[in-house]
DNA sequence: CAATGCAGGTAAACC
DNA sequence: TGGTTTACCTGCATT
């Protein structure tokens, strides 16, 4: 992988942020269609960690035609999850158990919480599966991405390279995901691109393309 | 063919 | 109480 700098950073962002406003505008698309559209994004996320998030959207393509999303057993659902996803057998829990969530008043209230760390915070409380990251990135998926950092490790290392931080931090506590998440902030704002975008330039950097 | 690295981490047990 | 460690789990690409 080539050295990343903050003007690599700046100049891939000049060649890309058309394509970039494209994939948010599409994020927003999400966040104002149906249910099942949400729904999906949600099972998604429960889907992605140490996981392949091709596959991973391809899992939740297939769990959806073959009607296993809403209604699916456990068993169905971690049979069709093999050879896509890490840890099949507790992620297809998680789906059983926020597929319930789904239908208890209250949920979908989540979704219209207007400050978004307040909804990050009921997100992580209530979706087994979901710790700051993975919410953060259900947040950005609907397009609710302003304000919060998707820090996998991807842009980790992007921010040690950028030297934002001085070493990699140990385990993710919530304090140190604010802490980290500030961070990230100040960088996005620093180089004029917003925090959103940030995230999608440095994944593009990291990996040649820009996924969800 | 065997060894290694990588895949958008989280929950729970442990001190 | 809060930081650290471990279980979850395995196919696929690369060397």
């Amino acid at each position: 992988m080539k050295m990343i700098t903050e003007n690599s950073v700046k100049n891939a962002y000049t060649k890309i942020k058309s394509r970039i406003e494209r994939k948010i505008a599409d994020f927003k698309k999400t966040g104002r269609s149906e249910e099942n559209v949400i729904f999906k994004e949600l099972v998604f996320c429960i889907l992605t960690p140490q996981s392949s998030a091709k596959r991973c959207w391809s899992a939740v393509e297939s769990l959806d035609k073959d009607g296993l999303l809403y209604d699916g057993g456990q068993k169905d659902i971690s049979e069709l999850l093999v050879k896509k996803t890490r840890f099949h057998n507790c992620k297809s829990q998680n789906i059983i158990l926020a597929r319930r969530m789904l239908e208890k008043p209250g949920f979908s209230g989540i979704l219209y919480i207007d400050d978004d760390f307040a909804m990050r915070d009921q997100l992580v409380s209530n979706v087994r599966g979901f710790g700051f990251k993975e919410a953060s990135h259900f947040m950005r998926n609907i397009g609710r991405g302003e304000k919060v950092a998707i820090l996998d490790r991807h842009i980790l290392r992007c921010m040690m390279a950028l030297k934002v931080m001085d070493k990699l931090p140990g385990s993710m506590s919530k304090k140190k995901y604010l802490e980290t998440e500030t961070m990230f902030s100040d960088l996005s704002q620093k180089l004029s691109i917003p925090l959103p975008h940030l995230d999608l330039v440095l994944w593009y950097l990291s990996t040649g393309e820009i996924f969800k």
